[in-house]
DNA sequence: GGAAGTACTTTCATATAGGAAACTACCGAG
DNA sequence: CTCGGTAGTTTCCTATATGAAAGTACTTCC
């Protein structure tokens, strides 16, 4: 006789729901985790640098991401004043925070080509 | 004088980086996140179940995202031959190795929403 | 036999994402 | 004064994602 949402309709459910969203929001589109990865990794990078390591990329989505990300705490830009004005994009203490996520992600993706590695193997 | 990547040359972060793109290759839109997480939390639902529990989703992506995660193994549907025929979505053993990787995604979020909260109360 | 329920699919339309290529602007080396 | 490097922006285009609404097919309840 269920007619209505059962499970995402208590409070805990619908504030998980809420949260994914959000989450979701900050981190969408194919390039995000990589970014926020290879900042993690490499400390202080600049737009040159991160257009060599992200392969594929192209500067007008670099030049996007790097300002959503920006936008949201997660990393931070400091303009030098060197001969030619360079610029330094780095991980704030804030992006910092999904470290795990991004680890969880990417071992869960380890072990899901592994997964098919096995089964292929099976032929 | 690095004028080629650096860092994700090495083979650790190549395969780092390539994990993350098969994960999210698994993960991405909307409401695969949102799905799972239901499955998860509320064993075997029928179609419209899922379409009442998922606030704002439209029957054709609903059907369209439940292939993709069945084609990827990651849940499982049975049709009961019940009087009008029903059917029964739910997680795979493999696809609740999602699970750490959703709760850390719904616990930043959370975080991240409480920290949006703290900030606007410094006002 | 009409309403309502299960489980979708189809059609049409729009929105957003993503990419290639060219362009700007500034600077130093040779 | 041209080449190459830094750090982007702009334009144009295509592909994919998402959505609303209606249609299909079958069944049971009243």
């Amino acid at each position: 006789m269920k007619k209505s949402a059962e499970i995402n309709t208590t409070q805990v459910c619908r504030v998980r729901m809420q949260a994914i969203t959000d989450a979701m929001s900050l981190l969408t589109g194919k390039w995000k985790f990589h970014i926020l990865g290879t900042l993690i990794e490499g400390n202080k990078l600049g737009f040159m640098d991160l257009l060599r390591e992200l392969d594929g990329i192209g500067s007008k989505m670099l030049s996007k991401e790097l300002h959503d990300l920006e936008m949201n705490n997660l990393i931070s830009k400091t303009i030098l004043n060197t001969k030619p004005i360079t610029v330094q994009y780095s991980i704030t203490e804030y992006g910092k925070t999904l470290s795990p996520l991004i680890d969880a992600l990417a071992n869960w993706g380890i072990n899901y080509r592994k997964s098919l590695y096995e089964k292929s193997e099976l032929n």
